[in-house]
DNA sequence: TTTCATGCAAAATGTTTGCACACGA
DNA sequence: TCGTGTGCAAACATTTTGCATGAAA
């Protein structure tokens, strides 16, 4: 039986590189050697991720790679403006998630793992775009997180209780 | 015609002041007057604030009903345990709404003037908890946030325009 | 050769914490 | 009285900024 909420995948003509790089010239701003790397290395890897776990990832200060913690933010504020990244804030964390070849998407939450899960729904958007025009409002998007335990987590909590319930 | 995302509201046997004077007691905390003063200010009011607005609108140092920052932000946490606080994350800001006497409800975020304009689906709930249980989790809450332009703002872009369009 | 981007350090922001004292139960 | 809550200041985590230097176009 076939899952009416996994992802498919878009059909994308660039790689990040090419579409960072185009997105640069598109606005006069240069495609510089740090800025390579750290497309690199976020598209290289297919998981979400903050800030200061890319920094850790990043080799470190006189390295070969090396890029200033203030740069990565710098970038990532710019790979968001172009369409490559999507930022969100969760409980207290921003992450990054790939936006670039991804189709759009939202997330179930556990919150003991903080392990994200990915679904679509067409009809989220259906319902989105009736309450929103029903107020006159125009949507430019949205962010629905839904939180909870995941499967796992579910099972590792009942193994931990089974032996004291038969007690 | 009535608005089908309209927001009711919810019977409550008590007053916020009554019902976390409740909660303090049922964990053997004290009801103290910072806290008394604090249920007070936020619950006179029913904007989204955050903890540096409801800080603003207290008195000073030295002033009759002072609360120090550090008592505003341990309160508040407690205000969300106790449930009568929503605590959520917009864009960087992390606002608080009344969630006591309150429905559950979702929120459409206008990006120009930072309203925040409240509704409510229970067909959205239904599709949260199909997704859920496809992927077999177990769901403990959401956030969905609606983000564009509201009515107002359409409106103010428009008319800003219009001198333009008509040259 | 002229900007623009980078690295650095300092600053800003928002929130938390340790501790001595104050106060509610 | 006893133990919890408070205010204070310092610590903290994260992100932003000013500025001199370095590197793209």
């Amino acid at each position: 039986m076939l899952n009416h909420y996994a992802l498919g995948s878009v059909e994308v003509s660039l790689g990040p590189q090419e579409r960072f790089g185009e997105y640069l010239q598109s606005r006069g701003m240069r495609n510089t050697e740090p800025r390579r790397i750290l497309v690199d290395r976020i598209f290289s890897h297919h998981e979400h991720f903050d800030a200061d776990t890319l920094i850790e990832q990043l080799p470190s200060k006189n390295e070969q790679g090396y890029v200033s913690r203030a740069t990565v933010y710098r970038t990532l504020d710019e790979l968001v403006e172009a369409g490559l990244l999507r930022k969100m804030d969760l409980k207290g964390r921003t992450v990054f998630e790939h936006d670039y070849g991804y189709p759009q998407h939202d997330h179930l939450h556990c919150t003991k793992c903080d392990r994200l899960i990915e679904f679509q729904s067409a009809e989220l958007r259906v319902l989105r775009d009736a309450v929103a025009s029903d107020q006159h409002f125009r949507v430019s998007g949205h962010r629905f997180i839904v939180s909870g335990t995941c499967e796992e987590c579910v099972k590792s909590i009942r193994r931990q209780r089974r032996p004291v319930d038969l007690i």
